[in-house]
RNA sequence: GCUGACGUAGCUCAAAUGGCAGAGCACCUGAUUUGUAAUCAGGCGGUUGCGAGUUCGAUUCUCGCCGUCAGCUCCA
């Protein structure tokens, strides 16, 4: 039940309570209306809304329990929090425990143990170790992602350390110091040398070695460097949350009235890849927020060149007031993956102030210097985190063209381990990973094994596939169900898979027996 | 970083009230030559995360450190 009282009845009722006196205290003589609500003999100060009583939360289920600080302070004392879930009905609750029960299943912490992709180590604390599958992973997204940028982009590399000379400028220095490794210098005693944290200062110092030509424009400067932020300890996780990443970064330099239509493309350039993977987007844009460097002129013209850019591209996005980068606006790309997840992916910023900072030009076509427009984009954003995602997202049942083992090759006996090994020869000569599985295990062993390891495609070979040159397929998760083809064939329909990026294995390629 | 829980073989997990630490899988050896999700037998494998303290004795109790997890905080 619902109540609203006067400043001083709320003071009394909740006399006993120094917390909620606290609280109290902060709308003394604000016109905030101060509400209670009474279910039995519990009455609580919220400014609610809430259901009228608990006979409404019949489906329900305590999940876990931990601590909070009070109001969100760590110097603050530490509450109990109980973490609970409440259904108007037990289907939606069902539904709820089973999305959870899902996600663990899919955990990519998990599956990247069973499936031998990467691991952790205490000797670098959120920092992966990538495994030769793991990395093939990367290599393949990266791969990708390279063919995707070959014609537009320059792919460049720059260094990891930097004196701090380089965060002063940036503006790293002051503020965000803690969050960077320093390095000793032995030559000052100093911790004069940082690992860089992000790209951008770097691309700069490369932009400005030269003079360029507004012909030049839009100047695109992607990498692949190693990052490395020092996130607190108790912030690290699996893959999400690491100190050392790297990002599919991308530096545009380019003029005002080039804004608009270089949005555009990387809009589509964004959903295109993300589409690649079975994931779908949407587009969020985030204005100024409160913190901010740079003149309204400045934010006015950088917000209604990222917004009208946005329009032209039709989708649909949703606003976010005040949500901006502290340096520009921008556009954040938000997925969901199969299960019904969101992930903050990809963005892209508009930034006038950097530019600025590290005192950039080009020369206009009036031969004039001019100061070019930013904007900093990441697709996949880490490719540790990205990673983690498709984990969860293909529950580790990569489609082919992603798999770091696409097909394995099974000889029934002994005797048919070298015609097997020269179909596993013939595969790869296709471009196609392949591995020889001839050890002397009974066939259902290599099996179940090949399954448990959720590799696309298992090749089986028996005397009967030797003679007439074929292969007994076997389709990850289709159990029993096999398909007798040409080795050509076989080769043919995976490596058509791979250059199409199919999602799912094609339909049977028919008869060829 | 903060609060709490946890850390036992390569992995998943038992057990131990302070008194010789165990299984399955993996790995190795041998036998088996397999027609679609675990063939059989034997063997190897541990200062119970690290370091101190208490104790006749610590894997167990205490303290510190490292790591992991759940949250909090943070995320340029």
């Amino acid at each position: 039940m619902r109540e609203e009282v006067s400043q001083s009845e709320a003071k009394k009722r909740f006399v006993d309570d120094p917390l909620k006196l606290e609280r109290l205290a902060d709308f003394e003589g604000s016109d905030e209306i101060i509400s209670t609500y009474t279910d039995g003999p519990f009455t609580d100060l919220c400014k609610g809304p809430h259901v009228p009583d608990t006979s409404y939360l019949k489906h329900f289920k305590l999940l876990h329990a931990a601590g909070a600080y009070w109001r969100g302070d760590e110097r603050r004392q530490m509450l109990q929090r109980i973490y609970a879930t409440a259904w108007f009905k037990q289907e939606d609750l069902d539904a709820y425990l089973h999305r959870i029960e899902e996600s663990k299943r899919r955990d990519h912490r998990v599956l990247g143990k069973a499936l031998d992709l990467f691991m952790f180590h205490p000797y670098s604390p959120g920092a992966a170790f990538w495994t030769e599958r793991g990395t093939t992973l990367i290599n393949t997204i990266n791969e990708y992602l390279r063919e995707l940028q070959r014609d537009d982009y320059k792919e460049i590399m720059t260094p990891l350390l930097y004196n701090k000379a380089l965060w002063e400028i940036s503006g790293h220095w002051g503020v965000y110091r803690d969050n960077m490794f320093l390095v000793l210098d032995k030559e000052t005693g100093e911790h004069d040398f940082a690992l860089k944290p992000m790209n951008c200062p770097s691309h700069h110092l490369l932009f400005a070695s030269k003079k360029h030509s507004y012909r030049e424009l839009p100047l695109r400067y992607n990498t692949y460097d190693v990052l490395h932020r020092n996130e607190v300890s108790g912030a690290l996780s699996g893959l999400t949350r690491v100190r050392q990443f790297r990002q599919d970064d991308c530096h545009i330099y380019l003029m005002e009235s080039q804004i608009a239509d270089e949005v555009r493309r990387l809009t589509q350039f964004i959903l295109g890849y993300y589409a690649a993977f079975g994931l779908t987007a949407s587009l969020k844009f985030a204005t100024r927020p409160a913190e901010r460097v740079g003149t309204d002129e400045m934010w006015d013209a950088a917000e209604r060149g990222l917004r009208e850019a946005l329009d032209a591209t039709g989708l649909p996005y949703q606003l976010k007031e005040g949500d901006g980068a502290f340096y520009g606006p921008k556009i954040d790309f938000d997925v969901m993956d199969s299960i019904g997840r969101h992930w903050q992916l990809g963005t892209i910023q508009l930034d006038y102030s950097q530019p600025e900072r590290f005192d950039l030009s080009y020369t206009g076509e009036d031969n004039h210097a001019h100061r070019p427009v930013l904007i900093h984009r990441a697709v996949s954003g880490s490719f540790e985190r990205f990673i983690a995602i498709l984990i969860e997202h293909f529950a580790g049942a990569f489609p082919v063209w992603l798999s770091p083992e696409q097909v394995r090759v099974l000889p029934i006996a002994d005797d048919l381990a070298p015609h097997a090994a020269a179909v596993t020869a013939a595969l790869r000569a296709a471009g196609i990973r392949a591995h020889l599985d001839d050890r002397s295990e009974t066939l259902n062993y290599r099996i179940r094994e090949a399954e448990t390891m959720k590799v696309p495609y298992m090749a089986v070979i028996g005397k009967r596939e030797a003679e007439a040159n074929s292969v007994a397929i076997r389709e990850r998760g289709a159990g029993k169900k096999q398909e007798v083809v040409a080795l050509d064939a076989f080769v043919a329909r995976v490596t058509n898979e791979i250059r199409t990026r199919a999602l799912s294995t094609a339909a049977p390629v028919g008869a060829a027996q």
